[in-house]
DNA sequence: TAAGACATATTGGTCGAACCAATAAGTCTG
DNA sequence: CAGACTTATTGGTTCGACCAATATGTCTTA
C-alpha cells in the first residue's frame, strides 16, 4: 500500500536463494567480483547475507550451473569468466536484468535467427513425416489458439521436424524470450495477418517438400517481424538504445 | 584397486546431489517419467533415496535451471516437456549420457555452427577493434599454446569481435565440448597444421578487414574439420552411427 | 638441509529435526 | 450452494552437528 509506482506491487516475493543469486549474478557480471577471486566461505557469506547456509547453497549451486562460479570442495568458491563459461540461461538472465530488452542485445539474437531459422525450414520441409505434417496443420487450423502460442508451436514443429536436436533447444531460448515480449507485436493486427500468412506458406511449402521455398517464405517472415520490431523500437524509445 | 579398467579408477566420487540428478534425468529423458507428472515430494524422495532432504533439494535446484522440471511452492514437483523447456546444458548433459557422442547428435552441432560461424567470422572482421587484432596476433603467434587451446581462444576473440553477444554464448557451448573431445582431432599431424593456417589466413582477413574473405576462409577450414571427424568417425566404429 | 610423512585447520558436502509459508482440500456457515 | 474458515500437504528456511576433500604447517628422516 506505500507503493506509488501501480494498484500492485511488483512481486518481490521470490524466494532467498533467488534473491541470493541475483545480488551475486549482478555484481559478478558487472565486474565487481573479479575472474578468479575465490568468494567468501558458505559459512561467511550466510552469517553476512543473515540467512542459513542450507540457503546459501541453493543459490550457489544454480550459479554453477550458470557457469558463473566454479566450486571446489575443501577449497573455496571461485568466479569464473562468464563470457567463456557462461550459457544461454545466463544469458537470459543477463537481459531480463533490466526492465526492457536492450536494443542491440535484441538485434543479436535476431540477426543469429535469421541465419539459422530459414535453413532449418528448409530441413523441415525435406525431412518431415507426413505424421509432423498432420500435426502442422493441426496447430494451424486451430481457430481457438491466440497467434503468439500458435506461431511458437510452428516453430517448435519445425524444429522438430528438422531433425536437428540443437537447434530445437536454441529455439527454446528463441520462444522463451518472445513468450514474454510476443505479445507487443502479437497486438498489432497487421503482424497477427502476416503471421498467419506466413503458417500458411509453411504448410503449403512443407507439404510440398519445397526446401528452398519454405527458406526463403520463412527468411521472408523474419525479416518483415525484425522490421517490426525495430520500428517499434524507433517509435517508444526513439533512436537512442540504436546502433552501438 | 578392485577395478579392471586401468591403474585408477574413473573417478565416480561424485557428489550425491550429482548422482540424484543424473537418476532423474536419466528417468525423464527416457520418458519413464511423463511430462505433467507429479513426482513424490521432497520428503519422499529423499527417504526412498535415503539421503538427506537437503541434498534432494540442492539436486532439484539445478534440474530446474536445466528445464526438467517445476517446482510449485505448496504444491510440488512437476515433470516439465524437456523438449520445450530445455535449454544447452541439457542439451551437454544428453550428449555426455552415452559415453561418446553420437554421430547424428555431432552433426546436429556441426550443421548449426557451420552456418553460423562463417557469418560471425565476416562480422568481426568488420567490427573488430586495433586491441583484438592485436590480442588474436599475440594468441595465434604464440608457440607455447597447445593447437586445441589456441584455437579456442581464436573462436573466442572472434565471437568478442562479432560483437553478438549471443553468438558469444552458443560458442561457449561448442567449446565446452570440444574441449573435451578435441583433442582427438589435434593430435593428427595434418589437422593441427590445417588449424596453423586457418588461424594465419582470419588474422590476415581480419587483419584487411575483409568480411567476405574472412567467412570464406571459416567456412572452408569448418568443412575440412567436419571431413576430418567424419571420417574418424567410419574409421573407429564403421558406418552404424551413420546417417539417421 | 630438503623431501616426505603426518597432524591440523579450513572449507565444501551431508545429515536430522524443527518451524515457516504457500497452496490445496475439506468443512462449516449463512 | 457460494463463500469464509480450518486443516493438511508440500515446498522454503533455519539450526546445529558431523563427514570428506583440500591446503597448510610441522615434524621426522634420509
Amino acid at each position: 500500500m506505500e507503493e506509488s509506482k501501480g494498484m500492485f506491487e511488483p512481486i518481490n516475493r521470490r524466494t532467498l536463494h533467488w534473491e541470493i543469486v541475483r545480488q551475486f549474478q549482478e555484481k559478478i557480471i558487472s565486474r565487481q567480483f573479479n575472474v578468479g577471486d575465490k568468494l567468501p566461505t558458505e559459512r561467511d557469506i550466510a552469517a553476512e547475507l543473515n540467512v542459513n547456509r542450507a540457503t546459501v547453497r541453493e543459490a550457489l549451486k544454480k550459479m554453477e550451473v550458470l557457469g558463473l562460479i566454479e566450486i571446489r570442495h575443501g577449497n573455496g568458491i571461485y568466479v569464473k569468466d562468464y563470457l567463456e563459461s557462461g550459457n544461454l540461461e545466463l544469458f537470459k538472465e543477463i537481459i531480463y536484468m533490466k526492465d526492457v530488452v536492450q536494443i542491440d542485445v535484441l538485434r543479436n539474437i535476431l540477426d543469429i535467427r535469421k541465419i539459422i531459422v530459414p535453413v532449418m525450414a528448409g530441413l523441415a520441409a525435406e525431412n518431415r513425416t507426413g505424421e509432423e505434417l498432420a500435426e502442422l496443420q493441426h496447430i494451424i487450423e486451430d481457430e481457438q489458439m491466440p497467434m503468439l502460442e500458435k506461431d511458437l508451436n510452428v516453430h517448435h514443429l519445425i524444429a522438430r521436424a528438422s531433425r536437428n536436436l540443437f537447434y530445437l533447444f536454441i529455439l527454446n531460448f528463441f520462444n522463451q524470450v518472445f513468450r514474454d515480449y510476443g505479445y507487443l507485436y502479437f497486438e498489432v493486427p497487421e503482424n497477427r495477418e502476416r503471421s498467419k500468412q506466413f503458417h500458411n506458406d509453411i504448410l503449403d511449402a512443407i507439404t510440398r517438400k519445397d526446401k528452398s521455398l519454405a527458406g526463403k517464405i520463412t527468411a521472408d517472415v523474419l525479416q518483415y517481424t525484425e522490421d517490426a520490431i525495430y520500428s517499434y523500437y524507433r517509435a517508444v524509445y526513439g533512436n537512442e538504445g540504436g546502433y552501438s
